[in-house]
DNA sequence: GGCGGAAGGG
DNA sequence: CCCTTCCGCC
């Protein structure tokens, strides 16, 4: 899963004639991305993690019960709702959170384009890789162009 | 269950 | 911005 992730990217930036794809430098512990998948999502200076992160982080890492790939490419099934919340709302210092308020969060996400729901399947979601990796990637969309120079008058 | 508006926080 | 909280609706 790991390398079929990180070929999607290759493939999606490869078709942006943007082959820049650097290896991960890190071991396969938990890792889905290399370090400028994140960077965006951090910037500026230090945010708090991301949703889609610690799915991706649990996915990659073989979390039990909570939660676990699905069928397709990109799909994955949310096993435990109750305990994945829970997971959540450690990790954002968020004691109160539950299934109803995660998976609204989960479906700020299709506007995003990060996710979609599997209709029909419970508790089914399916992340848009080549979409996520693009929208994280620096200079995509591209930041618009710097200011010109001030035109200082001497004094 | 799943959806999306509205308000609001950090 | 990225959710968190709450909620009416289907």
């Amino acid at each position: 899963m790991l390398l079929t992730i990180f070929y999607d990217a290759f493939l999606a930036l490869k078709s942006q004639g943007e082959i820049r794809l650097r290896a991960s430098t890190k071991p396969s512990s938990a890792v889905l991305f290399p370090d400028w998948a994140y960077k965006p999502a951090w910037s500026p200076g230090s945010r708090q993690v991301q949703l889609w992160h610690f799915l991706l982080e649990l996915l990659g890492r073989g979390e039990g019960g909570a939660i676990g790939w699905g069928g397709e490419w990109g799909e994955f099934v949310i096993r435990d709702p109750e305990r994945l919340a829970r997971l959540w709302g450690e990790r954002k210092g968020k004691p109160h959170m539950n299934y109803d308020k995660l998976s609204r969060a989960l479906r700020y996400y299709y506007n995003k384009r990060i996710l979609h729901k599997t209709k029909g399947k419970r508790f089914t979601y399916k992340f848009n890789f080549s979409k996520l990796i693009l929208v994280n990637y620096p200079g995509h969309p591209p930041p618009p162009p710097p200011p010109p120079p001030p035109l200082r008058s001497i004094l």
